[in-house]
DNA sequence: AGTAATAGTTATCTACAGTAACTAATTATG
DNA sequence: CATAATTAGTTACTGTAGATAACTATTACT
């Protein structure tokens, strides 16, 4: 939800290289998602691909969860000054890309 | 094993509260590593408690799988001094502590 | 002695993710 | 242009990691 709040719309192939898990996980989000009717699609031209956004009602739930996480996350960070906050992005960030590089 | 490395041997109860899991995940895990061979009990007093020990295999196999983990933990570290390290560890620990602190 | 609490087990459930094999649609090739 | 290859998504099956509830056996408390 968060990146079709911030992208507008995606595939699921675009969501799963976000997410970075495969195809099935992201059918079995998407419909669970779609169910509940936070999702919807999107046509397209190519009819292999299924674009979806998020509907008012996903929209609306989007912002009230964001909400309680900034709460939260608030509240785990505690003590913790904002460069700190953002020497501990960077770091996690490098070791994100010396695992990737790993896995090929 | 880690623990049990460390530590001499542990009760159940010892290594839930140590992996921060519930008793019955501990009981399965624990039992696996039994039939593997790498775990054996050590009798107590107290005839409700089961406490573990590592087998000779056991100490062998964590002192090799050991040098894997290392070898791992200093290829996803590479580019990270001592010292950022270090910093990366004292930010987590706080956000653990805070967790803690939010779940009672 | 009789009740509380503690250690561990069993059974059942859920969340989350992966692989393999498939269909349908689109691109590329010869 | 027809066929081969690729791409998007789905389905079926499997595995891992953990939780809760209900239970037994043992020990501690009053």
């Amino acid at each position: 939800m968060y990146y079709l709040n911030n992208d507008g719309s995606g595939t699921l192939v675009e969501l799963s290289h976000y997410l970075g898990v495969e195809k099935p996980t992201v059918t079995r989000t998407i419909a669970k998602l779609e169910e509940m009717g936070y999702l919807e699609p999107v046509p397209t031209k190519d009819k292999r691909e299924k674009r979806m956004q998020l509907t008012d009602t996903g929209r609306k739930v989007y912002q009230e969860v964001r909400v309680t996480i900034d709460e939260f996350e608030q509240d785990i960070l505690k003590g913790i000054s904002e460069e700190e906050q953002l020497e501990g992005i960077r770091l996690m960030s490098l070791i994100r890309k010396n695992l990737m590089q790993g896995e090929l």
